[in-house]
DNA sequence: AAAAGATGGTGAC
DNA sequence: TCACCCTCTTTTG
Protein backbone atom coordinates (compact mmCIF):
# COMPACT_ATOMS: atom_id res chain seq x y z
CA UNK A 1 0.00 0.00 0.00
CA UNK A 2 2.41 2.60 1.07
CA UNK A 3 3.07 5.49 -1.36
CA UNK A 4 2.41 9.24 -0.54
CA UNK A 5 -1.18 8.85 -0.98
CA UNK A 6 -1.16 5.68 2.04
CA UNK A 7 0.61 8.07 3.96
CA UNK A 8 -1.47 11.08 3.94
CA UNK A 9 -4.56 9.28 4.10
CA UNK A 10 -3.38 7.90 7.34
CA UNK A 11 -1.63 11.20 8.96
CA UNK A 12 -5.48 12.43 8.28
CA UNK A 13 -7.31 9.35 9.93
CA UNK A 14 -4.62 9.42 12.76
CA UNK A 15 -5.85 12.85 13.38
CA UNK A 16 -9.35 12.60 13.44
CA UNK A 17 -8.95 9.28 15.77
CA UNK A 18 -6.65 10.49 18.06
CA UNK A 19 -5.96 14.12 18.36
CA UNK A 20 -5.86 16.38 21.29
CA UNK A 21 -6.94 13.41 23.54
CA UNK A 22 -4.95 10.97 25.66
CA UNK A 23 -3.68 8.27 24.03
CA UNK A 24 -2.27 4.92 25.20
CA UNK A 25 0.94 4.56 23.67
CA UNK A 26 2.64 0.86 23.85
CA UNK A 27 4.95 -1.50 22.12
CA UNK A 28 3.67 -5.15 22.10
CA UNK A 29 6.32 -6.68 20.60
CA UNK A 30 8.76 -4.77 22.85
CA UNK A 31 11.14 -2.85 20.24
CA UNK A 32 9.33 0.46 20.61
CA UNK A 33 8.89 0.09 24.27
CA UNK A 34 11.20 2.17 26.09
CA UNK A 35 10.58 4.94 23.83
CA UNK A 36 6.63 4.48 23.95
CA UNK A 37 6.70 4.96 27.90
CA UNK A 38 8.07 7.95 27.63
CA UNK A 39 4.75 8.81 25.57
CA UNK A 40 2.07 7.12 27.06
CA UNK A 41 -1.04 8.72 28.45
CA UNK A 42 -0.06 12.07 26.36
CA UNK A 43 -2.44 13.48 24.00
CA UNK A 44 -1.60 13.33 20.54
CA UNK A 45 -1.34 16.89 18.29
CA UNK A 46 -1.58 15.52 15.29
CA UNK A 47 -0.27 13.72 12.60
CA UNK A 48 1.98 14.77 9.31
CA UNK A 49 3.34 13.44 6.21
CA UNK A 50 5.99 14.62 4.09
CA UNK A 51 6.48 12.25 0.97
CA UNK A 52 6.38 8.41 2.66
CA UNK A 53 7.68 9.62 5.82
CA UNK A 54 5.03 9.72 8.47
CA UNK A 55 5.15 11.90 12.00
CA UNK A 56 2.95 11.75 15.27
CA UNK A 57 3.68 14.56 17.58
CA UNK A 58 3.52 14.80 20.60
CA UNK A 59 3.99 17.36 23.81
CA UNK A 60 7.31 18.76 23.93
CA UNK A 61 8.37 18.42 20.13
CA UNK A 62 8.69 14.89 20.52
CA UNK A 63 7.60 13.09 17.01
CA UNK A 64 7.05 9.15 16.63
CA UNK A 65 8.63 9.11 13.02
CA UNK A 66 7.01 6.24 10.71
CA UNK A 67 8.60 4.58 7.66
CA UNK A 68 6.50 2.12 6.41
CA UNK A 69 8.90 0.66 3.89
CA UNK A 70 7.58 -2.02 1.84
CA UNK A 71 5.97 -4.07 3.91
CA UNK A 72 4.65 -1.72 6.77
CA UNK A 73 1.34 -1.68 7.66
CA UNK A 74 -0.17 0.54 10.01
CA UNK A 75 -3.53 -0.73 10.87
CA UNK A 76 -6.77 1.87 12.49
CA UNK A 77 -9.16 -0.38 13.75
CA UNK A 78 -12.68 0.99 15.71
CA UNK A 79 -14.20 -1.07 18.78
CA UNK A 80 -16.83 -0.04 20.50
CA UNK A 81 -16.44 2.38 23.49
CA UNK A 82 -18.24 0.18 25.88
CA UNK A 83 -16.05 -2.99 24.61
CA UNK A 84 -13.27 -4.60 25.02
CA UNK A 85 -9.91 -3.31 23.29
CA UNK A 86 -8.75 -6.14 20.42
CA UNK A 87 -5.60 -8.22 22.00
CA UNK A 88 -2.85 -7.59 19.78
CA UNK A 89 -2.20 -10.25 16.37
CA UNK A 90 1.28 -11.16 15.81
CA UNK A 91 3.89 -8.34 15.55
CA UNK A 92 3.25 -5.49 16.38
CA UNK A 93 5.80 -2.88 17.18
CA UNK A 94 3.50 0.23 17.93
CA UNK A 95 0.00 0.12 19.13
CA UNK A 96 -2.07 3.45 19.73
CA UNK A 97 -5.16 2.94 21.80
CA UNK A 98 -8.13 6.19 21.89
CA UNK A 99 -11.76 6.25 22.58
CA UNK A 100 -12.62 4.08 20.39
CA UNK A 101 -10.05 3.13 17.40
CA UNK A 102 -6.84 1.25 17.71
CA UNK A 103 -3.87 1.49 15.48
CA UNK A 104 -1.13 -0.93 15.58
CA UNK A 105 1.62 -1.24 13.30
CA UNK A 106 3.52 -3.83 11.81
CA UNK A 107 6.56 -4.63 9.78
CA UNK A 108 7.50 -0.97 9.50
CA UNK A 109 11.24 0.12 8.45
CA UNK A 110 11.49 3.32 10.79
CA UNK A 111 9.66 3.40 13.76
CA UNK A 112 11.97 6.23 16.16
CA UNK A 113 11.21 8.93 18.80
CA UNK A 114 12.54 12.05 16.89
CA UNK A 115 13.26 15.43 18.50
CA UNK A 116 12.11 18.68 16.31
CA UNK A 117 15.83 18.78 14.77
CA UNK A 118 15.72 15.38 13.54
CA UNK A 119 12.14 15.91 11.89
CA UNK A 120 13.35 19.15 9.81
CA UNK A 121 16.58 17.35 8.64
CA UNK A 122 14.50 14.46 7.45
CA UNK A 123 12.51 16.58 5.49
CA UNK A 124 14.57 18.97 4.50
CA UNK A 125 16.14 15.97 2.22
CA UNK A 126 13.30 15.62 0.17
CA UNK A 127 11.70 17.10 -2.96
CA UNK A 128 8.30 18.65 -3.31
CA UNK A 129 5.52 16.53 -2.10
CA UNK A 130 2.58 17.07 -4.74
CA UNK A 131 0.25 15.97 -1.59
CA UNK A 132 1.41 19.40 -0.20
CA UNK A 133 0.12 22.64 -0.65
CA UNK A 134 3.06 24.65 -1.02
CA UNK A 135 5.20 22.25 -2.64
CA UNK A 136 7.06 23.79 -5.46
CA UNK A 137 7.25 21.51 -8.28
CA UNK A 138 10.31 24.17 -10.24
CA UNK A 139 12.24 22.64 -7.16
CA UNK A 140 11.92 19.05 -9.00
CA UNK A 141 12.65 20.43 -12.46
CA UNK A 142 15.93 21.56 -11.35
CA UNK A 143 17.15 18.17 -10.07
CA UNK A 144 15.35 16.01 -13.59
CA UNK A 145 16.67 18.95 -16.44
CA UNK A 146 20.04 19.08 -15.48
CA UNK A 147 20.39 15.66 -14.81
CA UNK A 148 21.57 12.57 -17.53
CA UNK A 149 19.66 9.90 -15.34
CA UNK A 150 16.48 8.35 -16.81
CA UNK A 151 13.22 9.98 -15.88
CA UNK A 152 11.90 6.94 -14.39
CA UNK A 153 14.93 6.73 -12.09
CA UNK A 154 14.37 10.18 -10.88
CA UNK A 155 10.56 10.14 -10.23
CA UNK A 156 11.45 7.20 -7.16
CA UNK A 157 13.85 9.52 -5.82
CA UNK A 158 12.47 10.95 -3.09
CA UNK A 159 15.42 13.72 -2.74
CA UNK A 160 13.70 14.86 -6.49
CA UNK A 161 9.99 14.33 -5.46
CA UNK A 162 8.54 13.30 -2.32
CA UNK A 163 5.44 10.75 -2.47
CA UNK A 164 5.53 8.92 -5.84
CA UNK A 165 6.42 4.81 -5.64
CA UNK A 166 6.85 1.91 -8.22
CA UNK A 167 2.79 2.27 -9.20
CA UNK A 168 2.72 5.81 -9.58
CA UNK A 169 5.64 6.09 -11.34
CA UNK A 170 4.85 3.24 -13.93
CA UNK A 171 1.23 5.03 -14.44
CA UNK A 172 2.42 9.08 -14.52
CA UNK A 173 5.04 7.74 -17.30
CA UNK A 174 2.16 6.27 -19.56
CA UNK A 175 -0.30 8.65 -19.37
CA UNK A 176 2.48 11.22 -20.67
CA UNK A 177 3.56 8.75 -23.04
CA UNK A 178 7.05 9.40 -21.53
CA UNK A 179 9.58 6.60 -22.00
CA UNK A 180 10.97 5.78 -18.97
CA UNK A 181 14.17 5.65 -20.05
CA UNK A 182 14.39 9.17 -21.56
CA UNK A 183 16.77 11.15 -19.86
CA UNK A 184 15.73 14.03 -17.01
CA UNK A 185 17.48 17.05 -19.18
CA UNK A 186 15.68 15.55 -22.44
CA UNK A 187 12.22 16.34 -20.74
CA UNK A 188 10.52 19.74 -21.82
CA UNK A 189 9.87 22.47 -18.67
CA UNK A 190 5.78 22.02 -19.97
CA UNK A 191 5.77 18.20 -20.24
CA UNK A 192 6.75 17.92 -16.67
CA UNK A 193 4.91 20.89 -15.56
CA UNK A 194 1.93 18.76 -17.11
CA UNK A 195 3.38 15.84 -14.85
CA UNK A 196 3.14 17.64 -11.88
CA UNK A 197 -0.61 18.65 -12.43
CA UNK A 198 -1.22 15.32 -13.31
CA UNK A 199 0.28 13.53 -10.33
CA UNK A 200 -1.30 16.26 -7.78
CA UNK A 201 -4.89 14.92 -8.89
CA UNK A 202 -4.49 11.67 -9.22
CA UNK A 203 -2.59 11.31 -5.65
CA UNK A 204 -5.74 13.25 -4.36
CA UNK A 205 -7.62 10.92 -5.39
CA UNK A 206 -5.54 8.29 -4.19
CA UNK A 207 -6.12 9.62 -0.37
CA UNK A 208 -9.84 10.10 -0.46
CA UNK A 209 -9.97 6.35 -2.08
CA UNK A 210 -7.14 4.75 -0.58
CA UNK A 211 -6.03 2.93 -3.72
CA UNK A 212 -4.46 3.94 -7.23
CA UNK A 213 -6.84 4.61 -10.05
CA UNK A 214 -5.04 5.90 -12.99
CA UNK A 215 -7.54 5.10 -16.38
CA UNK A 216 -9.27 7.79 -17.59
CA UNK A 217 -13.09 7.45 -18.27
CA UNK A 218 -12.87 5.69 -21.48
CA UNK A 219 -10.27 3.24 -20.53
CA UNK A 220 -12.26 1.69 -17.18
CA UNK A 221 -13.90 -1.49 -17.10
CA UNK A 222 -16.96 -0.39 -17.97
CA UNK A 223 -16.02 1.23 -21.02
CA UNK A 224 -14.06 -1.36 -22.78
CA UNK A 225 -16.38 -4.35 -21.84
CA UNK A 226 -13.46 -5.85 -20.38
CA UNK A 227 -12.74 -7.59 -17.02
CA UNK A 228 -12.06 -5.35 -13.50
CA UNK A 229 -8.81 -5.67 -12.33
CA UNK A 230 -8.78 -8.64 -9.25
CA UNK A 231 -5.80 -8.69 -6.99
CA UNK A 232 -4.53 -7.20 -3.79
CA UNK A 233 -4.22 -3.60 -5.20
CA UNK A 234 -7.98 -3.43 -6.37
CA UNK A 235 -6.57 -0.17 -8.49
CA UNK A 236 -7.57 -0.11 -12.26
CA UNK A 237 -3.94 0.99 -13.71
CA UNK A 238 -2.30 1.15 -17.10
CA UNK A 239 0.70 -0.65 -16.88
CA UNK A 240 1.42 -1.44 -13.63
CA UNK A 241 1.98 -5.33 -13.37
CA UNK A 242 0.41 -5.98 -16.60
CA UNK A 243 3.57 -7.74 -17.81
CA UNK A 244 2.91 -9.26 -21.00
CA UNK A 245 -1.30 -8.08 -21.26
CA UNK A 246 -2.45 -5.76 -24.51
CA UNK A 247 -2.24 -1.89 -23.43
CA UNK A 248 -5.82 -0.60 -23.15
CA UNK A 249 -4.94 1.97 -25.24
CA UNK A 250 -2.79 0.66 -28.45
CA UNK A 251 -2.84 -3.06 -27.71
CA UNK A 252 0.83 -3.45 -27.57
CA UNK A 253 2.24 -6.25 -25.31
CA UNK A 254 3.27 -4.18 -21.80
CA UNK A 255 6.91 -4.65 -20.85
CA UNK A 256 8.63 -5.09 -17.33
CA UNK A 257 12.35 -4.41 -16.78
CA UNK A 258 14.67 -3.97 -13.59
CA UNK A 259 15.95 -0.56 -13.12
CA UNK A 260 17.75 0.48 -10.16
CA UNK A 261 16.53 -3.02 -8.34
CA UNK A 262 12.83 -2.29 -8.90
CA UNK A 263 10.29 -3.37 -11.05
CA UNK A 264 9.63 -1.11 -14.36
CA UNK A 265 6.43 -1.42 -16.25
CA UNK A 266 5.47 -0.11 -19.81
CA UNK A 267 3.88 -0.09 -23.55
CA UNK A 268 6.40 0.10 -25.95
CA UNK A 269 4.13 2.01 -28.22
CA UNK A 270 2.70 4.02 -26.59
CA UNK A 271 5.75 5.37 -24.80
CA UNK A 272 7.97 4.96 -27.67
CA UNK A 273 11.38 6.08 -27.13
CA UNK A 274 12.56 9.31 -28.91
CA UNK A 275 15.38 8.04 -30.50
CA UNK A 276 18.35 9.25 -29.20
CA UNK A 277 17.62 10.81 -25.95
CA UNK A 278 17.35 7.79 -23.87
CA UNK A 279 19.58 6.30 -21.52
CA UNK A 280 19.07 2.38 -21.21
C1' DA B 1 3.87 -26.77 2.61
C1' DA B 2 7.27 -23.87 1.00
C1' DA B 3 8.96 -20.17 -1.67
C1' DA B 4 8.74 -16.03 -3.99
C1' DG B 5 7.56 -11.51 -4.43
C1' DA B 6 5.57 -6.93 -3.21
C1' DT B 7 3.26 0.03 -3.55
C1' DG B 8 10.70 1.09 0.02
C1' DG B 9 14.95 2.48 1.81
C1' DT B 10 19.46 1.90 4.24
C1' DG B 11 23.93 0.69 4.84
C1' DA B 12 27.87 -2.29 3.93
C1' DC B 13 31.00 -3.71 0.32
C1' DT C 1 25.12 -4.22 -6.35
C1' DC C 2 23.50 -6.78 -2.62
C1' DA C 3 21.84 -8.20 1.99
C1' DC C 4 18.65 -6.95 5.07
C1' DC C 5 14.44 -5.36 7.42
C1' DC C 6 9.83 -7.84 8.35
C1' DT C 7 4.60 -8.97 6.88
C1' DC C 8 1.31 -10.82 4.01
C1' DT C 9 -0.44 -12.61 -0.37
C1' DT C 10 0.23 -15.28 -4.32
C1' DT C 11 2.50 -18.80 -6.77
C1' DT C 12 4.88 -23.11 -7.03
C1' DG C 13 5.80 -27.88 -5.87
Amino acid sequence: MPEGHTLHRLAHDLTDAFAGRPVRVGSPQGRFDAEARQLDGQPLEGAQAWGKQLFLEFPGERYIHIHLGLIGKLQLTPYDADGHVPPPIGQVRLRLVGENTVADLRGATACDLWTREQVDACVARLGPDPLREDADPLRAWTRISRSQRSIGSLLMDQTVLAGVGNVYRAELLFRHRVDPYRRGDALTRKQWLAMWDDLVALMHDGVATNRIDTVRDEHTPEAMGRDPRVDDHGGEVYVYRRTGQPCHVCGATVRTAELDGRNLFWCPRCQRASRSRAVR
